[in-house]
RNA sequence: GGGCCUGUAGCUCAAUUGGUUAGAGCAGAGCGCUCAUAACGCUUUGGUUGGGGGUUCGAGUCCCUCCGGGCCUACCA
């Protein structure tokens, strides 16, 4: 048994996340989290919310609450979706949480001990009005170069030249319009990145199983221009975690926070304490995943994410650990996904265009999207979501494929056996057939979600319900029974526990229709089947169940060109 | 500007890393079945692998060039 970590890339806690959010990290993090436990695998699955930075104090001032009682609330709104979505984190944490506090700053200090810590003065725009140094994208200005009028301080999104804050004509705060604008002086702190560059450099070479998406992005950070450049851990924001070098104050640095970037990673870390200590447990317990020195050398640790977020991932946060020469543990793995594009264009929370969490569960079960989204994730390069595509797919896959067999397999018995598993009857060619059939596409399934190859073991596991349907063709016991009933029920028999081994294996991509299935069956039983023959008997002659419901309605016409009406956007 | 990724059937994607005749699913066509959510199964049409040039016994794969799509470029997170 192996003991697999897994973590989600955080969501940030500004709003509800859209669908290319949610098949970018959370969704292929659980759809691996639940196979390795259904391979009996010892797992910890984390996630948690991101609340820290400038965006989350403009969306709690928006709606008129504290930031800590905006994010709080907006934690339950995302906890609630994602146990709407079936994502199965064993805790879904918080990044304001007192522990990652305590491990922010403590990581702070151990970095400093090493002398990896520069205090660096450096010149920052303030806004009177707004009472707060502005990042360089909440400045607006005309672009000396264009004169475009909305240029933001970074880059004029009008003739794409980058910006300095500095550089604008007539600059203005983007959140108040204020033009009370100044240069202040302000003392930061700052990862020396570029000390550790070799070591970094060196360990990402070693990765050469790593999906290509990641590793070209972090060679780039690591070698573009001047190499990897040291970066900037702290702000002068109220929100976030007090700079502090271990619980020790930080002198000078009063009033200050450390940065969203450096304080988010940690609370990969943080969010183990947080599971354990919400369950009263000893610091050992998630120590054994996260220190190497503490049981943790024979875990296996894997990250999902976005591509946008690969550079924290491969080099900032792997830095801290690193640089705090502690044996934390490093990442083993890291999944990265391009983006889901939405009808021909972005997802877009500011026009409300594409399908967001909460909407997606109010006209459809989660067992729909998970499907849809992981059989079509953005692994090889972006890809899109278009509701003919959608609703062709699921109709096909879901309904026809796995969901008929279900219920033409059950109905079929009921009229002809009674709601029971019959009895009588042998396997014959077709059976062994469908059994090294059966065997064969496992093991494919089993090659793929070991890889996280997520979308070709979808296909894999669409090919093995593909099977149950032709081999009831063939071994067609509508028409046995009429001359011998026995082989009938032999057929139907194997066809009754191929319902079983369906659920068990299709959980991880559809745990709800899975659940149902196995409760229809009337069984518990959710052994791998590793022995498919056996896997094949587990359910024994005299069995009862019950014929489901339609596991999988079908998507009408109307009801997709309603929805695409819905979600075009400027609603 | 620089860098990276990508372009394969009408659509969504494969192709064991340079090796026989480029394969699947959907959509289309034909046939079969009648247990089933008008579901299922079988057969089948469909390709100058974005264009051009090169290396090689051999190129979807490597090199050059052009065209299209996308991402990143460090203070949005």
């Amino acid at each position: 048994m192996a003991r697999i970590l897994i973590t989600s890339a955080i969501p940030y806690i500004n709003g509800i996340k859209h669908l290319g959010n949610l098949v970018g990290s959370q969704l292929p993090a659980d759809l691996f989290a639940r196979y390795n436990r259904a391979r009996g695998h010892e797992v910890l699955f984390l996630c948690a919310t991101d609340e820290h930075g400038t965006p989350a104090e403009l969306a709690a001032a928006k709606t008129g609450e504290p930031v800590d009682e905006y994010c709080a609330r907006m934690w339950g709104v995302q906890k609630e979706l994602s146990d709407g979505f079936g994502l199965s984190f064993d805790k879904f944490g918080r990044s304001s949480s007192p522990q990652n506090h305590a491990l922010t700053q403590h990581f702070a200090g151990k970095l400093a001990e090493a002398g990896l810590i520069e205090e660096v003065t450096e010149s920052q725009v303030y806004s009177n009005a707004d009472g707060r140094f502005l990042p360089d994208r909440y400045i607006e200005g005309t672009c000396p170069n264009c004169g475009y009028d909305r240029a933001r301080g970074d880059q004029c999104e009008n003739c794409t030249k980058q910006l300095d804050p500095t550089d604008l004509i007539e600059p203005r705060s983007a959140i108040s319009g204020s033009t009370e604008l100044e240069v202040r002086e302000t003392k930061h702190l700052y990862l020396k990145q570029r000390s550790l560059r070799k070591e970094l450099s060196d360990w990402i070479d070693t990765k050469t199983d790593w999906p290509i998406l990641t590793t070209s992005i972090a060679r780039k950070w690591l070698n573009d221009g001047d190499g990897l450049q040291d970066r900037g851990i702290t702000r002068d924001l109220d929100w976030g975690i007090p700079v502090k070098k271990g619980d020790q104050d930080w002198p000078g640095m009063e009033g200050k926070v450390f940065y969203v970037w450096f304080d988010a990673p940690i609370e990969y870390i943080a969010c183990a304490k947080e599971w354990s200590d919400e369950r009263g447990a000893p610091d050992a317990e998630w120590e054994r995943w996260w220190r190497t020195d503490k049981g943790a050398d024979d875990v296996r640790y894997v990250q999902f994410m976005g591509k946008d977020n690969v550079p924290f991932h491969t080099l900032s946060f792997p830095a801290t650990i690193i640089g705090s020469g502690e044996p934390w543990k490093l990442v083993d793995y890291i999944k990265s996904f391009n983006y889901l594009n939405y009808d021909g264009g972005q997802f877009s929370t500011s026009q409300g265009r594409g399908v967001f969490m909460d909407q997606a569960l109010e006209i459809l079960p989660a067992d729909y999207w998970r499907w849809w989204l992981l059989s079509h994730a953005p692994e090889s390069s972006d890809s899109e979501f278009t509701w003919e595509n959608f609703q062709s797919s699921v109709n096909k896959d879901l309904a026809d494929v796995l969901g008929n067999f279900v219920s033409r397999v059950t109905k079929f018995c009921r009229s002809k056996f009674g709601e029971g598993v019959p009895a009588g009857g042998a396997w014959g060619a077709e059976e062994e057939a469908l059994i090294a059939r059966l065997t064969e596409g496992l093991a494919a399934y089993e090659r793929h979600m070991e890889a996280i190859e997520v979308r070709k073991a979808a296909a894999e596991l669409r090919a093995l319900w593909v099977a149950g349907n032709e081999y009831l063709q063939s071994a067609a016991p509508w028409a046995a029974y009429k001359e011998d009933p026995e082989r009938a029920a032999a057929v139907v028999r194997l066809a009754l526990n191929l319902i079983r081994v369906y659920a068990v294996l299709s959980a991880p991509f559809i745990p709800d229709a899975a659940a149902r299935m196995l409760s229809s069956m009337n069984t518990l039983d959710t052994e791998w089947p590793g022995d498919m023959r056996a896997a094949l008997e587990a359910l024994p002659a005299g069995h009862a169940f019950t014929v489901p419901d339609v596991l999988f309605r079908k998507i009408s016409d109307e009801e997709r060109a309603d929805w695409e009406t819905r979600f075009a956007g400027t609603r």
